[in-house]
DNA sequence: TCCTTAAGTTTTGTATATAAAACAATTATT
DNA sequence: AATAATTGTTTTATATACAAAACTTAAGGA
């Protein structure tokens, strides 16, 4: 029996779980609480499907709804699954004395951070004692054609794979060293490979500057990468050759070694 | 027609839904990747229905396996939600300014939470500058009975609503302070709204302190609490009364301010 | 005020998601 | 090594989740 390749494909799929998890993304996307009517436009069902499926989510805590029962968020109950995976990453329990140890000596904020899809996840953030702080969290998320953090992540991808990922991706210039498509990418990510990481000065979002090394498996895959980042003013510059840049790369090979890579 | 109360309670689940969620919860809070036998054993359906889930889970990043594809395990994609939910709390961008200021003031961690059920739920955590840091990062979860935030949380809910959400808990002695059964955890909860503040000294859990103030909302529910702790060496006891519970209290009376509670 | 439109519920016939059973593949036991 | 037991996957008959339609309530405009 020939089947389409969609119908194929989702064979097992349950659809009210899928459609649950998607009206959570619908409404975490949004800057405000969705009534039912929005939510079904959007998800693309029916005003009873989407009753139904908003009934089992608050009655869950996963939505709540506002004092007409008309309007609904996300829920507290959402957050426990976060942060059970956070806990359960031993790559971050790992990383982190080292990551530490990178702060301190150089009094700079250190991140962790792994690749998601098209976007790069950040695990943790070792906050610098110093005035001069990023504001970055765990959870949070950036898009990674521009991030010298994706361009590491990157580093072990092929260039099909690549292509595959990102050619209908609209490449939004973030700073004048953004790549604008995805052979400049491409371009970037060898650099970072050819390298073994990324001086990224001055480049970054708010004028801060960002200094990446990849971290390795036991397959010798990227399986993550750290950084020290900040506003400019917390660098001095005339130390990134010669101490910033050896203090991440070493910090990033002792992770690796932790985590079984030998190489 | 009339059907039995469970059912008519279950009128519009999505049960796909519920499932798919209470596998993503079990896999939570198991503290190894589970198989798809376990996880049907735990939720108590056939391995064919836990097969499904797992696949339509699994197919969206809410789960990933392991290279022999049997073990399942949390997927990054569970903290997207978390972290919007975080970022779409307008308590905490509101309370943030003042935990700062309250942190500096004070040389002492402060801290933001909600209740969630039967849970102290951390919104937000200020970490101070000097050596003696608290560990408690935002999404952390406490039961309120052993918690003086969870004290002050209870502070509005009426007594039946108490018995009725402890009354088949099991109270487990974290100290010599926390409360064995549901009168007890009452009298700490009438002592903390009589009071307007808690001090708890030296019996957190870790030979710490704690001390606590309530916020309000607009209708004068108790909307969220806030504290200072860390271990007992950040403390100048001297100072308890005359500095850091009017510090604490004002701070809370402030963000409840800013929340829209006149007073 | 009445009419129109929109949104939230409830009901219900039908397409389909589901769990049992069969099968396959692996692991444990004798 | 042979057999039993366990687990993962596929098939399939049937119970049921779904979307359309009906109904209810609320909001907006003439």
């Amino acid at each position: 029996m020939l089947e389409t390749l969609h119908k194929n494909h989702e064979r097992y799929f349950v659809p009210g779980l899928d459609r649950g998890l998607r009206v959570l993304e619908i409404v975490a996307k949004s800057d405000r609480p969705l009534t039912i009517a929005e939510i079904a436009k959007k998800l693309d069902v029916s005003r009873s499907s989407a009753f139904r499926i908003t009934y089992t989510l608050s009655h869950l805590g996963f939505l709540i709804t506002d004092s007409s029962n008309k309007l609904y968020d996300l829920g507290p109950r959402v957050l426990s699954l976060g942060f059970s995976y956070l806990n359960g990453q031993d790559i971050i329990k790992i990383a982190k004395p080292h990551l530490e140890k990178l702060r301190d000596i150089t009094e700079i904020s250190s991140h962790l951070a792994i690749r998601e899809g098209s976007e790069v996840l950040y695990l943790d953030n070792i906050v610098s004692k110093s005035p001069f702080v990023s504001n970055i969290s765990r959870g949070e998320r950036r898009p990674i054609y521009a991030s010298p953090l994706g361009w590491v992540l990157l580093g072990d991808m092929l260039d099909p794979k690549i292509i595959e990922l990102f050619n209908n991706m609209n490449f939004q210039k973030m700073t004048d060293h953004t790549p604008g498509n995805v052979s400049a990418l491409i371009a970037r990510i060898r650099e970072a490979r050819t390298l073994g990481h990324v001086v990224s000065r001055g480049y970054v979002q708010h004028g801060g500057s960002t200094i990446t090394a990849p971290i390795f498996d036991e397959t010798n895959a990227v399986a993550a990468v750290i950084d020290i980042s900040g506003p400019d003013s917390g660098f001095n510059f005339d130390k990134i050759d010669n101490f910033y840049v050896p203090a991440v790369v070493d910090a990033a090979q002792n992770i690796s070694r932790d985590l079984g890579f030998s190489g």
